[in-house]
DNA sequence: CTACGAACCTGCCTGC
DNA sequence: TGCAGGCAGGTTCGTA
């Protein structure tokens, strides 16, 4: 479910709810996530006044005094705001609730998101290294051009890679080199700057007008498991293998990079 | 330093 | 109907 378009919509659904708050309980069910939660986690927060809910890349920040919950949704997580009184759900693993009754709840079957803490979350290890936000002024087409050189490796690896540009998983990526024209298997050392220009326009439009549509949907999302039916019609390759190009007509290739579904068009990307 | 595969998990869909 | 196999939107880690 979460790429950064729906990191960005669970935050703008959160937001309103938790901001300015009072914790008033954490209660982890199952600490097995990508890491165990740390034991020492609610005694941290409760009581605390829960400032902002913040992102930096797709690790949503919860703001405190003293630090910051670190959350990921990992492949399969999702946090929602709980109206009504309904018991937890199956991998319903932690909840988060609030002096005023506000409850949120993380579902994540497979477990590969995770909740830490940190006093300083932006040298934690795990934020530390990671590139410039796509929609910042930072990223731009002579950043990813420099960045680039030398680089044997695939243009969509080089895409997907946290070091140089964060929040463009697996779906965005196929989705801007489509439609920069751009094979995904191109060397990202041997592309040039002009094309880079392009590119990171297509990553920034792509990006911006999922966010706008998870905003249009951002009731639902949060009272839903995060099934993301309003991505599907936008989506120019992705999931579209074997289906006439958009473009050309011409049939849309699927190989494997990475163990990641690539999904391209042979005529219109070079 | 780069590059690639394995690993962490559960659920769901396909095909026999 | 059952079951094995493959695949899923992410990221880290180990090994070459």
């Amino acid at each position: 479910m979460p790429e950064l378009p729906e990191v960005e919509t669970t935050r703008r659904g959160i937001a309103p709810h938790c901001e300015g708050k009072i914790v008033a309980a954490l209660t982890v069910r199952d600490a097995r996530l990508r890491w165990p939660v740390p034991a020492d986690l609610p005694q941290r927060i409760e009581g605390q006044v829960l400032l902002e809910a913040d992102r930096r890349a797709k690790y949503l920040l919860l703001r405190f005094t003293a630090g910051a919950v670190i959350v990921h949704l990992g492949m399969s997580g999702s946090l929602r705001v709980i109206t009504d009184q309904s018991a937890p759900l199956k991998h319903d693993h932690i909840e988060l609730s609030f002096t005023d009754g506000t409850l949120l709840r993380f579902n994540d079957p497979r477990r590969f998101g995770c909740w830490l803490w940190s006093e300083q979350p932006e040298q934690h290890p795990l934020l530390a290294a990671l590139g410039p936000e796509p929609l910042s002024a930072e990223f731009n087409g002579p950043y990813l051009w420099r960045k680039s050189r030398g680089r044997q490796t695939p243009v969509k690896s080089f895409l997907m890679d946290n070091h140089n540009v964060v929040g463009v998983g697996n779906i965005y990526a196929n989705e801007a080199l489509f439609k920069a024209g751009i094979h995904p298997t191109r060397a990202a050392g041997r592309i040039s700057a002009a094309r880079y220009n392009q590119l990171c326009i297509h990553i920034r439009e792509t990006l911006s007008a999922a966010i706008l549509l998870g905003g249009t949907t951002l009731r639902d999302f949060v009272n839903s498991d995060g099934k993301p039916g309003y991505f599907a019609q936008s989506l120019l390759v992705y999931g579209r293998g074997g289906l006439p190009c958009t473009s050309c007509t011409r049939v849309l290739r699927e190989i494997r990079m990475n163990q990641r579904t690539t999904v391209y068009c042979p005529v219109c990307q070079r």
